[in-house]
DNA sequence: GGCGTAGTACTCTGCCTGTAGTGGTTGAAC
DNA sequence: GTTCAACCACTACAGGCAGAGTACTACGCC
């Protein structure tokens, strides 16, 4: 088993782009060689097998996904009302929609870790980790809403970017962000501008 | 090409079950075979290539899922509140459930369209009816909200599903039931009971 | 009796895995 | 500065395995 670090992450992320493309029918020790233009055999020397490649698969994306301290931080800028928190969701749909790969990756992961335990595991572990980070931040922020509200953010857009990624002619372009607006009406009641 | 329609759609819905057991990457004619309890070599002598398979698979989904006029009728009886439209949510919410293994392929076959055009343009149609009847049906039979309502509820209630079945530890059962009342809740203002 | 299909059996192909072996690079010890 | 050891990239290969597809036989129905 080799351990170069550099080596394992440049070869989960191209494992990422394969789940993508290829769907987790294509991710093969091969096709990862390939993508990550590394000699055959090599994923073979870095991972055990195919479930050791996929739970690390699963860890690497959430490194990736690792909070963007820029992003954090404009968050706490700016008033805490409604139709800031309109613009904040329209950013995130737009930055999660443009890692595209990582995006549709993922929901490989999850349909994958319906038959594995471990992966499962894994990812229901970041995954309500990443709720209760949404939760914790935009309460603290003093932003309107519960954390009833970030749920139901987090269900409706997050299903949302599905429907984008995957049939993107069902909601056109144009209507996807005007969707955005309506569930941040529809979910955050209330005055659209601080008074 | 045989031509036997029952025997045809036997092995669509065998090929549901893998698709939704096995996963994309175990989606092979040799699997369809054993899943319909059928000779070896059967598969192949009904559809042309996988493409051929898949697209016919989503064709057998919604034939599948055709109007259940029980169900149709129901919602046209009893009150048209909010409170109608949670209860209306929650079966609806449970009866997706109840079908795990075809909400599960239908998943797959979502990402499958990343890749297959053809299947792409048969989702698409099919969905964007199916979201068009949705509304249609619901503005018709006189409950609360508008076509923004139909599709917020949509997008969220789909989102819970998919985590239900792919993550269930996410939210838990419990936690599942009242959240469907919250999504109505906040997506649908107004009283409870009509007055 | 003939057409279409179920069922059997077999081959061919292609891909994937895993590993052995070799040459090179790096880092440490002296 | 030289030597040695450890690690790793890379090549090449063997073995395996499953799946696709297809001839062929048998059977039942019209």
């Amino acid at each position: 088993m080799r351990q170069n670090p550099a080596r394992r992450a440049a070869l989960l992320d191209a494992a990422i782009e394969v789940l993508a493309r290829e769907g987790a029918r294509g991710l093969t020790f091969r096709a990862v060689d390939v993508e990550a233009r590394v000699p055959n055999g090599t994923a073979s020397n870095y991972f055990d097998n195919r479930d050791d490649l996929l739970t690390q698969v699963g860890h690497r994306f959430y490194e990736r996904l690792e909070p963007d301290p820029g992003v954090m931080a404009a968050v706490l800028e700016g008033p805490r009302d409604r139709d800031r928190v309109t613009e904040l969701m329209h950013d995130l749909v737009d930055r999660v929609s443009h890692f595209r790969s990582g995006y549709l990756a993922l929901l490989e992961l999850r349909l994958e870790a319906t038959r594995r335990p471990e992966l499962r595991r894994l990812l229901t572990e970041r995954i309500r980790a990443d709720v209760d980070a949404n939760i914790s931040h935009h309460v603290q922020a003093g932003l309107p809403g519960d954390a009833t509200t970030v749920v139901l953010l987090y269900l409706a857009l997050n299903w949302l970017i599905l429907e984008r990624l995957t049939l993107p002619d069902i909601f056109p372009e144009d209507q996807i962000h005007a969707l955005v607006t309506d569930v941040v009406e529809r979910i955050l009641p209330g005055p659209r501008r601080a008074t």
